[in-house]
DNA sequence: AAGTTACTCAACCAAATGGTTGACAATGGC
DNA sequence: GCCATTGTCAACCATTTGGTTGAGTAACTT
């Protein structure tokens, strides 16, 4: 469903241009060409990345010439599967935690195990 | 800096393919057989696509054929990009209701405003 | 030490990406 | 209504990407 979308998203954030209009426009509205200015390449090139950014949802334009907005929810998208997994990650390894400090607890205080043996 | 990293983890993720094999990981280490088994493309392939991820920083291995393992602390480094942005963004929307709502007081209920008119 | 099994490297291919330039379309000012 | 300005489309190019297959390497098993 929104897997292409995530897609999407992800591989237009990929590009450090792209990742730095996202910046700027997050502090002000801009036109294309004002977006276009500071970099060396073309206008064209500019227009390609937030055409980029467009179909990825991250930004909008009311008409041709308008400023160019960013459309802050799109991010709720990438944070809401991050955390998924980075959340689910960090549970295991507490999970894990608690499992080898039992196993310690049970091992009475060893001379030497079979992995770090010198 | 980590510019070049950030853009390496996004693309990383960009690729549908990645995203499974992150989140599987994320419920448990898995050797890289283990991990390509659901898919329909080569072994190979898998192998590329998790050499991707290792360079991105998001996976690790101790050895050859030692269990892949997520590294999550990763995810930190996106999070703190796109919470930066969407937060300034934000704070300027609300400033900017602001301001509209302001705006709208000192203008004493008017009959019609330009944009839509009939 | 030898043989399997598990994985990676290399070469190749098609498609996608980020850039270019030149022609075209749409907006805003006069 | 015309002109200048602003932005997009199209065609092209080099590089990267995701896939393939085939050959090689590294690590367990015995």
């Amino acid at each position: 469903m929104s897997e292409d979308r995530l897609s999407r998203v992800f591989a237009a954030l990929a590009d450090p241009t792209r990742r730095d209009l996202v910046a700027r426009l997050s502090s002000a509205d801009a036109t294309v060409g004002e977006l276009a200015a500071p970099y060396d390449v073309s206008l064209q090139a500019v227009s390609k990345h937030l055409k980029v950014l467009e179909d990825a949802g991250l930004v909008s334009r009311e008409s041709r010439r308008a400023p160019v907005r960013l459309e802050a929810e799109v991010f709720d998208l990438m944070t809401k599967w991050i955390e998924r997994y980075q959340q689910q990650a960090e549970e295991r390894y507490q999970r894990l935690d608690a499992l080898l400090a039992e196993m310690q607890e049970s091992t009475p205080p060893q001379q030497s195990r079979a992995e770090d043996a010198s």
